[in-house]
DNA sequence: GTCTATAGGCGGATAGAC
DNA sequence: GTCTATCCGCCTATAGAC
């Protein structure tokens, strides 16, 4: 049975997010935290064992978000594009609200390469491929979509809606866009990555 | 009038470069460098005076061939479609050389905004887009592809080639891949990336 | 539970001999 | 230029009063 959070873990664990999102493990500072939270460094101690322990919340929270994403794969009822777009609409959205989260995991995975087989392995990643499979399959059998890997679509879709939110600040300054303007465009790209991803699949509509 | 390296500065510089593409600025140890470089920790400071300017030449030299790759688009004798197939080419080469780097710039960005505006303050990249711009209006007048938005090119194709590198260590994992075979796989998309983005442009080879 | 004070060690930087 | 020895500040973690 899981103890309910009191009032001080659950600042310790948002001002923790921050921090960590911003500077990366070995950039944050335990006073960073503390600060942040309001609170004096030896509460980190007493309510957290460690910063080791601190962080492992935060990033298990964090990756547990990203594979929810993939599970709009799984639902029913729905065709590939329509899932397609949902995905994409999912990721951006995600990403958007943590344009730190991939570079974070990534810069950590880099460091220790323990990292992802140690977090992920509690997911039912094969679960996930063996769905996506399937359904691309039977498109590619009806002759929706031309054949092609799994692993070409995954990439290619995650590459155009990620790269761009973290890339942002070198493209806001390259081009001259404000913020809000970079933000209207991130949302009208739910609809051009979808369309360009359909595209080089070349995509036909079921006949149902 | 710059002075040569010594040798010994040659080695520090190829050290720091494997090391701080390992680990970063804050998780690099002054004392893993020296091991790598095979000297002490003194001649470190001997030749650099602190950690942050090794680290210093190390980001401006990989910012300035970061830049450099863009310079593909200023090349004469080649159209659109080998000029794309060559930013491609070495955007990745470039990456896969030092695929921290796009994770460290960006982070930093967060951290401190001004950051990208006094790293590329130098560089020509008014006359880099003026360049690009007049390429694709030609070839979109020409009727060799739809008409787009500079933008959008770059910005899909940037994706395209610099998420698969920097996602590397999640994807290997997430589909069974050993590290030479995705090698081999970046190695593909040099066909795989342009062929997308030029099939999204709707292009047809240009009749001269 | 909350705080202050401090231990303890790591790691960047330097002094100074050769 | 190269090395050893060492300094010293920073930062995690803990002891111990209240």
């Amino acid at each position: 049975m899981k103890q309910a959070l009191s009032d001080t873990e659950i600042r310790i664990i948002a001002a923790a997010e921050r921090i960590f999102l911003l500077k990366g493990l070995d950039g944050a500072r335990m006073q960073d935290i503390a600060d942040e939270a309001s609170i004096n460094k030896a509460m980190l101690h007493y309510y957290f064992r460690n910063k080791q322990q601190l962080f492992d919340i935060i990033l298990d929270d964090k990756i547990s978000k990203v594979f929810d994403v993939f599970q709009v794969w799984a639902q029913p009822h729905l065709n590939f594009e329509q899932k397609l777009r949902k995905f994409v609409e999912e990721e951006i959205n995600l990403i958007k609200s943590f344009p730190i989260l991939p570079l974070f995991i990534m810069l950590e995975a880099r460091k220790n390469p323990d990292l992802i087989p140690t977090k992920l392995k509690n997911f039912p990643i094969q679960d996930v491929k063996a769905t996506f499979q399937n359904i691309i399959q039977t498109d590619i059998d009806k002759g929706n979509i031309r054949p092609v890997k799994m692993e070409e679509i995954i990439l290619n879709t995650m590459s155009l809606c990620v790269y761009p939110i973290i890339a942002a600040p070198l493209f806001q300054y390259t081009f001259k866009v404000d913020n809000s303007a970079y933000l209207d465009y991130l949302e009208a790209r739910k609809q051009l990555v979808p369309d360009m991803i359909l595209r080089d699949l070349n995509y036909k509509t079921p006949q149902n």
